[in-house]
DNA sequence: CAGGATCCGAGTCGATACTG
DNA sequence: CAGTATCGACTCGGATCCTG
């Protein structure tokens, strides 16, 4: 029904990867590595309204996708440093396209709403 | 705490946006508008697995959002027309990089998914 | 044809408590 | 510090029925 690996009618595997940017946290985490490396409890405090059960499960599932790498320290108290992987990186590229995106148009979008909210058709 | 209009910390507008994309339904629908202004039942059609309930949902949001304009045609039943307005295909574009990367990138996504699931770290 | 309204089950997420 | 395990609240989304 469609020439391109079809992202409809199914559990495509592109869709898949679509619905893993959708994910909040996931985006979130991939911008921040895209600067520094980061340990658990610093990504935590970065993004701070995530709960500690989200971000073990996003970064779980970002490293399953060879998204980013997971590094052990046998320091005293554990230390676990989170980076991208080359993967990651050029996932994380395309997605600033996306905030670019957003943070150029955000005005546009809120405009629209405004006047959808009056009852505005807009033409 | 950031310099960017910061998509942390809040329900800042830039992580509205983000929300947006994130939304399944709403990126199949701009990609399908893309090509063409669609009907609401051949959005149905083409989308195939999408309930009606979250087509008139997704739509009415996006149509909130300035994404798309919906033209009603006082015809014997009802036509109604859904399309792609600039601002909205502005977003499909960048939407495309996306769905680029993904179809570039699913196989190495999958092995890595795969090494995992056998138990490997990978470096 | 294009949708609104309702009901309801499955999955998501946060809060809390505990571990190596 | 870096997590895991459990539980309950809440939401999302599908199915169904109905209307202009």
């Amino acid at each position: 029904m469609l020439q391109r690996p079809d992202p409809f009618n199914a559990q495509c595997p592109t869709r898949r990867v679509l619905d893993r940017i959708g994910d909040k946290w996931a985006v979130l985490i991939l911008i921040l590595l895209e600067q520094e490396t980061l340990r658990f409890n610093e990504l935590r405090r970065r993004i701070d309204s995530i709960s500690q059960k989200m971000l073990s499960q996003t970064l779980k599932s970002l490293e399953r996708d060879g998204l980013i790498s997971r590094r052990a320290f046998a320091t005293v108290p554990v230390t676990v440093e989170y980076a991208l992987t080359p993967l990651g990186r050029t996932l994380a590229g395309t997605v600033a396209e996306l905030t670019r995106w957003a943070e150029e148009h955000i005005g546009e979008v809120e405009d629209a709403q405004r006047r959808y909210d009056r009852g505005e058709v807009a033409a």
